[in-house]
RNA sequence: GUCCUCGUAGCUCAGUAGGAUAGAGCGUAGGAUUCCUAAUCCUAAGGCCACAGGUUCGAUUCCUGUCGGGGACACCA
């Protein structure tokens, strides 16, 4: 995938990575629940073929999953209740053929029918055996999945504005946009990571005036101070721009107007007859100051994203697109398809605007697909709206191969939905669907306290500031644990404690651990042979025991809860799926507390050693397979 | 006024490509420490899945409406 804006600032990254260290093989790929409902489906197509079923079946709504209750065998399908009506059939009769067809599989015991037309099935013990082998071969490529067939996912998000470092207002849709394309790449999808760059609209204005006046600062401290208000009025008056204010006044600007000094020189100021320094008119040091000043901020936004451990693909600029001529061709394509006019729109309704008077614009017809009004594209001035060169954006990226494209926005943006969705249908003749992933804010506390905040007291929290303290793990882990949509409370204090509410913690700890069966093995067993293919080759027997067998199960489910989560959009759920799995694990290693002879090492039973440190290595494995998809490192201890 | 979003245990939250007796943590009440990390585990109590209709074999899940919390509503992004 080829950077598409490389020009100036835009210095492209590495290409998208395909994943941590593998290939998508997809012949390698293992599943359990599809392989079960591969044999149903191959034994109901012989049913069909001897006439017992009718040509033709509907499948798509017949499932295989674990039920809730133990009790109820090792997987489930609801098959002769969806498929009855077609059949003809009473449910019940249709399962108790189909049950008693079943153990026609290699993977299935035995089945029999339960409740309304259940048929609930016991796999063979060996299933499950195969399973932890097939853990330890994948090793964290394990859960991977071909669902995505190599479709081509775009996932946009941040997209903060160019001016100023990231704050913590950015750090829940950076993260769930990683993660997200995270999950779709181990999902098996061609993901692509992008950042849209706001770098045209008035905010850069805002961004260069501030950057001059830091600039003039630097070459004349006394007369241009960032607190002199009377010298900042009299000089916007000066530059004709009486209502101008400067709204950014943060000290991360001064390395920008120290690269504009170094750039420019005093080219962009004049001196009086005594020497003082004199600004110049706006139209001579604007478009300057704008693109140095957005290349220093864009480094600062990459700089602060990548101690987050977020690299993406592509950064497009706004100011790019435009001047290309994107806008203007998306526009006349628009137009073509009839779906751009002039008009009034009616004043809003809800809020008061003193300022509202009635005008003719350039409208888009979003309201054909579903928007409430026809949106502007021009702005009075004549340029073009935010709205406008966004279209040209998505339609770029529809261009450019991405029938699906996914938005991580902040919730604030939520009234922007659907005249996009619109703008994606209308430019893509229908092609492309742009999903939209909202993501609530975030309240900052201290131990249950509200943090106060304000950026005009310039004491907001950066994403720095955040990750120095407490680390960008903990930060892309605990962001994860709620889904998007709902609004989250992070506690600065609450998420470094070490217990068992604490996800974070809880996960970890439980994939230190195993690292610390390994070390205590170590010591107690020297002798013992604990690499990959003693572990693959050992004896499994001692496995059968009820909470093995749990931890297994679970283990299985693995795969599937990528599949959901992938197909859900929703990478919550790969977190509260690992908190299971240390839960069950933990459950497991204290029961040798209780019962030494439930312990994992045992120096006299070398072969029952064996089999649960391979079982320990695999909830290693899926842990940091888990991990992997949210970015975050496994700990191998604590403290 | 319109649109979006959420409403599940006392609290904070999972779950729902429609499935069987709705889960977890905290908190509450008990219990386990000569022991591979007690940084952990076990047991119990706790629910009209906001409310009312609809769709069907079956709805916490899908649809409609009501109520309640949050957000957004020309020429900012």
């Amino acid at each position: 995938m080829p950077n598409v804006c490389t020009d100036g600032y835009f210095t492209p990254n590495d290409p998208p990575r395909l994943g941590p260290a593998r290939q998508n093989t997809k012949s390698d790929i293992m599943n359990i629940f599809r392989d079960v409902k591969t044999d149903l489906v191959r034994i109901l197509e012989t049913m069909v073929a001897k006439g017992i079923l009718p040509d033709g079946l509907d499948l798509s709504r017949v499932t295989v999953e674990s039920p809730k209750e133990r009790a109820h065998g090792d997987m489930a399908t609801n098959a002769a209740m969806v498929l009855c009506k077609q059949a003809g059939m009473k449910p019940r009769d249709l399962a108790d053929i189909l049950a008693k067809a079943l153990p026609d599989s290699d993977l299935i015991a035995s089945a029999e029918i339960a409740g309304p037309g259940f048929i609930n099935m016991r796999l063979k013990e060996s299933v499950w055996f195969d399973v932890l082998r097939g853990i330890l071969r994948l090793n964290t490529a394990y859960g991977d999945s071909d669902m995505g067939t190599g479709t081509k996912v775009n996932v946009e998000y941040v997209s903060a504005n160019p001016t100023g470092p990231l704050h913590i207002g950015h750090a829940r849709g950076a993260v769930v946009g990683d993660a997200l394309a995270g999950l779709l790449l181990k999902a098996g999808y061609d993901v692509c990571k992008e950042y849209w760059v706001n770098d045209a609209g008035s905010q850069i204005d805002s961004l260069g005036w501030a950057v001059y006046w830091r600039y003039l600062e630097l070459l004349d401290p006394k007369a241009y101070a960032i607190t002199d208000e009377d010298a900042i009025k009299a000089f916007t008056v000066e530059m004709g721009a009486p209502d101008r204010e400067l709204e950014y006044r943060g000290e991360y600007l001064i390395p920008a107007a120290q690269a504009v000094l170094d750039t420019f020189g005093e080219s962009l100021i004049s001196r009086g007859a005594d020497g003082a320094v004199k600004p110049v008119p706006v139209s001579q040091w604007l478009d300057p100051i704008r693109l140095v000043a957005v290349e220093k901020m864009l480094d600062l936004i990459k700089a602060d994203l990548a101690v987050m451990g977020i690299v993406q693909d592509v950064f497009t600029s706004e100011r790019d697109i435009i001047q290309s001529g994107k806008v203007d061709s998306v526009l006349s394509y628009l137009k073509e398809k009839d779906m751009v006019y002039r008009g009034i729109l009616e004043p809003p309704k809800g809020q008061k605007l003193d300022d509202w008077e009635p005008r003719e614009q350039t409208l888009f017809r979003s309201t054909q697909f579903g928007d409430d009004v026809d949106r502007p594209l021009q702005k009075s001035d004549g340029s073009w709206t935010y709205f406008a060169s966004d279209i040209a954006y998505h339609r770029e990226k529809y261009l450019r191969g991405f029938k699906r494209q996914i938005n991580v926005w902040g919730a604030d943006h939520g009234g922007y939905v659907k005249r996009m969705q619109a703008a994606v249908q209308a430019a893509s003749q229908g092609e492309a669907a742009l999903t939209i992933k909202l993501c609530q804010m975030v309240r900052l506390l201290d131990k249950g306290e509200p943090m106060k905040m304000s950026k005009r007291a310039g004491n907001f929290v950066t994403l720095r500031d955040l990750e120095a303290a407490v680390g960008k793990d903990v930060v892309r882990f605990y962001l994860l644990t709620r889904k998007p949509d709902a609004p989250l409370d992070f506690d600065l204090t609450a998420v470094k404690e070490q217990s068992r509410d604490n996800m974070v913690f809880y996960v970890q700890y439980a994939h230190a651990r195993t690292h610390s069966v390994f070390r205590m093995a170590d010591e107690q067993m020297p002798d013992l042979d604990v690499s990959d293919a003693a572990l693959a080759a050992a004896d499994l027997a001692a496995l059968s025991g009820p909470a093995e067998e749990q931890l297994l199960r679970l283990m299985a489910e693995w795969p599937r809860i990528v599949e959901s989560a992938a197909e859900a959009e929703e990478p919550h759920r790969i977190a509260y799926y690992l908190y299971d799995l240390a839960s069950t694990f933990h459950g497991w290693w204290t029961q040798g507390r209780e019962d030494t002879a439930l312990r994992v090492i045992h120096p006299e039973e070398p072969d029952v050693t064996q089999a649960r440190l391979a079982l320990v290595m695999a909830v290693r494995i899926v842990i940091a397979s888990g991990l992997s998809v949210f970015g975050v490192q496994p700990r191998n201890e604590l403290n």
